[in-house]
DNA sequence: TAACCGTGGAC
DNA sequence: TGTCCAAGGTT
């Protein structure tokens, strides 16, 4: 049984959702594993090229828990957060050590895996195997904001958003999987964030926002980001772009990245406990080289 | 739990 | 031009 919001919604992305490589027949759990790894905050369009590359050299859990961490690093190139590949590669190890190298299905024993929250857990679930759970993105998160609760921004993500989605599924096992998708694909194409397309969207005729005549946000003000410019993030990032392009980087070159030598002794020293950079000591000279792992 | 973690495109 | 945003997760 399915309700007119998730009929509207499914009829909508069986006629308009993107074809995208891992809603294609054939695309491997793993594949959906990976691509769900590049996706936590990289948009689609940047991801596509890298996990075409990343899956044919890496087809299995197994080929990437055999290659070196600071391969994946590499490889990982401009998406972004590199500790995601990293934790995508002890992923890997993971599931060869605890799984024999076969992506699990169960939601609890992908929860276990590193990098792997309460999104990407029921997201390989449901999108790799089929099975029944809400899938709870930022996407969802607005939709159902706007929709169902009449909000034109969502409230900060928690516990409740699963079951705001659980009981928008269909009890169909392939209807559920695209209500996810769908209500997914609705958020990222037309309830998006800044300027939503209200005019063709398929459900304006159900929004409780739309309905009461689109109001503003009332919230609170969420806390602003802050500058990337001459953060330490930006620092790190001028690091690993380094280390990216050659085998080892010196000590000397780390210096002319960045004048400030107390942020950049902090940003390398950070690169370095969380395991993206190694000191690499010549036998007989003090540390004065880095690489990736 | 709030802060932290990259990068680039859109406006 | 600076701000916002993007299929989150960890500590």
């Amino acid at each position: 049984m399915s309700n007119p919001l998730s009929a509207a919604v499914i009829d909508w992305f069986e006629h308009n959702g993107r074809d995208l490589p891992w809603r294609r027949d054939g695309f491997t759990p793993w594949g959906t594993l990976v691509s769900e790894f590049m996706l936590q905050q990289t948009p689609v369009q940047r991801v596509l090229p890298r996990l075409e590359e990343w899956l044919r050299r890496w087809p299995t859990p197994a080929d990437l828990a055999a290659a070196a961490p600071g391969d994946a690093v590499r490889a990982w190139a401009n998406l972004g957060y590199p500790r995601r590949a990293l934790w995508l590669h002890r992923a890997a190890e993971q599931i060869v050590d605890r799984h024999g190298g076969v992506v699990p299905d169960d939601v609890d024993a992908l929860l276990a895996l590193t990098g792997i929250g309460d999104y990407t857990a029921r997201a390989v679930a449901v999108f790799a195997y089929g099975s029944r759970h809400p899938v709870v993105d930022t996407n969802t998160r607005r939709v159902i904001a706007r929709a169902v609760h009449g909000n034109a921004e969502p409230a900060p993500p928690r516990r409740s958003d699963l079951a705001d989605m659980e009981a928008l599924l269909p009890d169909d096992d392939v209807e559920q999987a695209e209500m996810n998708a769908g209500l997914m694909e609705l958020g990222a194409l037309v309830c998006t964030a800044r300027r939503p397309a209200c005019e063709v969207c398929p459900i304006a005729d159900q929004c409780q926002w739309l309905l009461a005549g689109s109001p503003p946000y009332a919230g609170p003000r969420r806390a602003t980001q802050k500058a990337y410019e001459g953060s330490d993030r930006h620092v790190r990032g001028l690091i690993l772009a380094a280390l990216r392009g050659s085998d080892t980087v010196t000590a000397e070159t780390v210096e002319g990245l960045w004048p400030d030598p107390v942020q950049r002794d902090r940003a390398l020293a950070g690169l370095i406990a969380d395991g993206l950079v190694v000191p690499a000591s010549d036998a007989s000279e003090p540390c004065t080289r880095y690489r990736l792992p």
